[in-house]
DNA sequence: GAAACAATCGACGTTTCGTCGGAAACTGAT
DNA sequence: ATCAGTTTCCGACGAAACGTCGATTGTTTC
């Protein structure tokens, strides 16, 4: 078993790796360029979140940017490309904002609390990405080995990571995967999420967010105690 | 509270909606064209499993179905339809399995238990189809207003359902909303077939689910007991 | 077996995607 | 300021996929 600073050298490498890995190298020259790019970013996600993105054309896209298609071309070779690029930038801005927030936090319990309740506020805050994000790349990010890839799984890594340190710090037991407890964790909250930007329920996604995080550590703290129990008293047996 | 018959009479209900729901209306004269509907959808789930939606060609499914373009499109009006329309009948056979295999099973627990387990049992079994409807079409059936969104809320639906009737039977307490609770079934669920999907982890999917729905199940019995304790020694003081 | 209907197909118009060569704007050095 | 070199932008064009239509072939009914 690693030592806590070992543990916690990992952590400050996993967050930095995550960071990184977000960051998008453009290398255009001239500040135009970096305008006309951002331009084509908002205009893509408004066009995404408006039409859907099968549905969406390239020339919309360029009009909305107010630039001519072939422009377009200049920056994205193809709709594809502009569809896994638009969410990253947003995802970036999440890693960032969770590895500011957490610093101050130690324990495995904590950390995943403020994580799972930050994702939930930045897509209430961020509905227009939040959807194009979940209900359209997300799940086809699969079609391509795009950069993309990765920095979807970082966000199911981070919580895999932290509920072995909780094991470790004895927040609940080893016994059931690190796996299975953390698609219990991000899949419960994920599927919060996907009905508020389906339905627009429960109304207030922030406070659902943080009360199905709290609930869920609860219960996990409370199934080791039980286990505990149950093996105690097998063992009298 | 409805009585114990009026809850199970709204259960016949619900189960007979959803089977009706997801039944097709096929209005060709002809066997051969029924032949040829076949030939269809069969050719597009392999071909949108392969290359994903977005990038398969009409002609390519056409092609596949061993029949000519303008021919696919007597039956569909566009690829958007035919997308919709592949999952449907899965989703009915599925529908129909568990409606059959739970006519024996009265208990709200195992009225879950059985409905998770087989979904993913299910998936393990249909893994193109599910590749597509989960990776794909799901997410992405907000954008219209399709047949087929109505039997995707089914599946959330029915869980909804027996999350209150186990409340009814105090399989679990009523401090929680049943939507929350349900989203932390079927959320953690969707999480580790969509996992599975993916990466294939974990290796025996069905073994998985089972493994973590009756892990939620007992998490919620438990819950409820703990719960209680508290409650009562809040009002002893 | 012929009239009526259903299903299929090849040819063709339309829409959207994506390329290319040159014009316009910017940069830095003289 | 001007000019060479570079970057950015765009209009015109070609390619590919979508979707339509009238003619042809197959099936049913009487």
């Amino acid at each position: 078993m690693p030592t806590a600073t070992a543990r916690s050298d990992e952590w400050e490498t996993l967050l930095a790796a995550v960071a990184e890995r977000s960051v998008r190298a453009t290398e255009r020259k001239q500040d135009r360029s970096k305008r006309t790019e951002q331009q084509i970013l908002a205009a893509a996600l408004r066009v995404f979140a408006r039409d859907g993105v099968s549905r969406s054309r390239i020339a919309d896209i360029a009009a909305e940017a107010g630039i001519s298609t072939s422009t377009l071309y200049e920056y994205y070779r193809s709709k594809e490309d502009l569809a896994y690029d638009v969410p990253l930038s947003y995802l970036a801005a999440f890693f960032q904002r969770y590895r500011a927030a957490v610093v101050d936090k130690s324990s495995a319990r904590e950390r995943i609390l403020l994580y799972l309740s930050l994702l939930t506020d930045f897509v209430r805050e961020n509905a227009e990405w939040a959807r194009v994000f979940y209900l359209e790349i997300w799940p086809s990010v699969f079609v391509s080995e795009t950069g993309l890839r990765h920095n979807v799984d970082d966000f199911a890594r981070i919580v895999v990571f932290l509920v072995k340190q909780g094991i470790e710090e004895g927040d609940w037991g080893a016994n059931h995967s690190p796996y299975e407890t953390a698609a219990l964790l991000l899949g419960s909250v994920n599927q919060v999420i996907i009905t508020w930007l389906m339905y627009r329920q429960p109304r207030n996604l922030t406070k659902a967010g943080i009360e199905l995080a709290e609930r869920i550590l609860l219960m996990l703290a409370t199934e080791t105690k039980a286990e505990t129990r149950l093996a105690r008293a097998a063992r009298r047996r």
